[in-house]
DNA sequence: TTAAGCTTTCTTTTT
DNA sequence: GAAAGCTTAA
């Protein structure tokens, strides 16, 4: 069934890595070690991705064919960066490996045998928006009286669903446990449930949970292809193992397969579990030897990247948590200061005190680009960024409004989408929409005209020009009809040169709708263009859309930052979920306040606490070598007004030893300096001004 | 029927 | 303090 191939001068012999020299004994062990299922424990900083990436250069070394190699990451930044570390080491390309998130290699499977479950290769796939569309569309049809009483909006029922996906629960425990205030519609989100799966068939798309659970599907209900995949992959390594769901861990199990001795290799960190949210069970990491009887257990614990001050900190942090492995990061690494703690008045101190210290580390000789600021969610960035550009200092956003969500994006990709899948009726609407003269109604109609007769492969070109569209449409769209038939016709005859197609899009009037309904157009203008040369290095829409759907971010795009072209590498604000897997010299984590990191919703969910807990374990140990945990006393709550807030819980239950209190004073004359550097004193003798023993009273209102 | 204008609803984290 | 949703005027 299987020929090996080794090509020319990529021989893996040609390999020359001293395995004993950079790696140490632990690690040694899991890289070298034999087949069977086996699990990594590791800690934060232990040189986990290191010891994954030498493992695959070893299993190549040894004549494993790097097809029969699969990597699977949870983020797409994780995979990019253990494949290049790979390509690094190795000198082999990183398309040779089958590498990426579980949903990109979900996809890219399901795309092979998409006719198995009733689909075309090019089926769509659903982001949330276009996800809360289609869902609007099934409450729509199925004459729910919404405003009757309390339903559940399309986002929440999308929470819903996706949760029951990823978690397995039938659909009424799911609902008396956590959304209880819905029970009494549990038949009408059935039916709602229903409907959408049928609407997601009818249109050719699958959500992000479908790429998952269908694939899963396929490899259950075929052993025709179960066997062929379990023939082709040798090793089955996946990182960040706490992070995946049921449906996850039960993809690689099957494809690894028992009968060959399940060679899996599973990497994680229960302490470093943060999204339960997302349906991840970190009892996939527990429960994985008794699943898989044989299992040898690795645990890699010596810590490479945080000073001793930085890891006693992080370790009496965890220990809090009651459920976890017990297991301690040892520090290898030679002392350093002590964490620091910096109350504030309020967010604007907070923020001067975080531009005028990265100031400071600038001068000592960090570089920017080695300094994040990290925070528990996106709002609570705000005062930071409006300080960091007052002070000129150049910044990057991570996430947030992720790129390809934007709405001038989505419209522009929706073109393509509908051109490559004219079955996906989200993009046709979205599409219909933007044509002047055409609103719900009319694209209801069109929709309903055209679906009949767009069956499989038609182009949806032939359908436009078969009948007679122009018919349906109120006069002031009639006259725009025949030109939006032509660029349809266009981006279809550029399907091989996505650049193009894209530009076509621009130029049929897109770039005058986008100039007269946003007020930042220009910049809008300019990302349609750099996607389309983004676009320019793929040779079909297909495999652009694709990409663009599971990117999430592209390139590492930074959204909202002020740096300018070859100024010095800027600075990082990120939410701690992103930083993930990431590490800096100096790392700021601001508004360490209960509400807030804490945050009120998850500590209102079972086991919220302890999560929240293991984010802020995540976020200290991005560190290196220096560490400040800050919060506001007063911070506008949600609405209005001001609120005094308490410290964060994970502050207050820490040994002051363990860190040392910062008390900022302001400058006599009050004025400021943004950018004379090293301005601000800071006394680290000043008493704390807060004690353990002491909370605060309740916060109370203020004007 | 559309589109603008007004009101209402939330604010976690990601593929 | 912003985006989605609803109402009303054109």
């Amino acid at each position: 069934m299987m020929r090996r191939f080794v090509l020319p001068g990529r021989g893996t012999s040609t390999l020359e890595i001293d395995y004993e020299t950079d790696l140490n004994e632990q690690q040694l062990a899991v890289v070298t070690c034999g087949s069977g299922p086996k699990i990594v424990i590791a800690g934060a900083g232990s040189g986990k991705t290191r010891t994954l990436t030498y493992r695959v250069a070893h299993l190549l070394e040894r004549g494993v064919p790097p097809a029969g190699i699969l990597l699977v990451t949870f983020t797409n930044k994780a995979a990019r960066e253990m494949l290049g570390r790979v390509e690094q080491l190795t000198g082999l390309s990183r398309h040779r490996l089958w590498g990426g998130t579980f949903h990109s290699v979900c996809a890219r499977m399901l795309r092979r045998h998409a006719g198995l479950l009733g689909y075309t290769d090019s089926f769509s796939i659903l982001d949330e928006r276009d996800q809360r569309d289609l869902l609007k569309l099934c409450i729509t049809d199925l004459d729910v009286p919404v405003k009757q009483r309390r339903f559940p909006s399309a986002k929440v029922l999308a929470g819903i669903f996706s949760l029951q996906a990823n978690t397995r629960q039938p659909l009424e425990e799911l609902l008396s446990e956590r959304y209880i205030q819905f029970i009494e519609w549990l038949e009408t989100v059935r039916k709602i449930s229903d409907r959408y799966a049928s609407r997601k068939q009818a249109a050719n798309a699958m959500d992000y949970d479908d790429l998952l659970q269908r694939w899963l599907e396929v490899l259950k209900d075929n052993k025709q292809i179960r066997d062929r995949y379990r023939e082709q992959f040798d090793h089955i390594l996946v990182d960040e193992y706490q992070d995946t769901n049921i449906v996850q861990a039960e993809i690689v199990e099957i494809m690894a397969g028992a009968k060959k001795g399940v060679n899996l290799m599973v990497v994680g960190d229960d302490s470093q579990s943060i999204y339960a949210f997302r349906g991840a069970n970190y009892d996939n990491i527990l429960q994985f030897p008794k699943r898989n009887k044989t299992t040898e257990v690795f645990r890699l614990e010596t810590n490479y990247r945080s000073t001793p001050q930085i890891l006693h900190l992080t370790n009496a942090s965890i220990e809090h948590n009651k459920e976890q492995h017990k297991k301690v990061l040892r520090a290898e690494r030679a002392d350093g200061m002590l964490p620091a703690l910096i109350p504030c008045s309020c967010p604007e101190q907070e923020a001067e005190f975080v531009a005028e210290r990265i100031l400071q580390l600038r001068d000592e000789g960090v570089a920017l680009s080695d300094i994040a600021v990290l925070y528990r969610a996106h709002s609570h960035r705000l005062s930071v960024e409006t300080t960091l550009l007052r002070y000129d200092i150049p910044y990057e956003v991570r996430g947030g409004l992720r790129f390809f969500q934007q709405a001038h994006i989505k419209d522009l990709v929706a073109h393509l989408r509908l051109v490559e899948n004219p079955r996906d009726e989200v993009a046709f609407r979205r599409v219909l929409l933007l044509q002047p003269g055409i609103g719900n109604v009319t694209a209801n109609r069109i929709w309903n005209a055209v679906t009949p007769q767009t069956s499989e492969g038609d182009a949806l070109v032939g359908t436009f020009e078969n009948m007679d569209i122009a018919g349906l449409l109120p006069s002031k769209a009639r006259a725009c009809w025949p030109e939006f038939v032509k660029t349809i016709r266009e981006i279809h005859a550029f399907r091989e040169d996505p650049e193009t197609a894209i530009s076509i899009v621009l130029d049929s009037g897109y770039r005058e709708y986008v100039l007269a309904k946003f007020d930042n157009s220009e910049s809008r203008i300019e990302d349609l263009q750099q996607l389309a040369i983004f676009a320019g290095q793929y040779d079909s829409l297909n495999k652009l859309l694709e990409e663009l759907l599971l990117l999430g971010e592209l390139y590492g795009q930074e959204v909202g930052s002020n740096r300018q072209t070859d100024d010095e590498p800027p600075i990082v604000l990120s939410t701690v979920h992103q930083a993930k897997g990431l590490e800096w010299h100096s790392v700021f984590i601001i508004c360490l306040l209960e509400g807030f990191f804490p945050s009120q919703r998850s500590l209102d969910e079972p086991g919220g606490e302890e999560e929240e807990r293991r984010i802020f374990y995540v976020a200290t140990t991005r560190s290196r070598e220096e560490l400040y945990l800050s919060y506001p006393i007063i911070r506008a709550g949600g609405y209005g007004a001001s609120v005094v807030q308490q410290p964060s819980r994970f502050l207050q239950e820490l040994p002051e030893t363990l860190y040392e209190t910062w008390h900022l004073e302001e400058e006599p004359n009050g004025a400021t300096n943004p950018n004379g550097g090293a301005s601000q004193d800071f006394d680290p003798n000043v008493d704390p001004i807060w004690d353990d023993n002491e909370p605060l009273g309740e916060p109370w209102l203020t004007d």
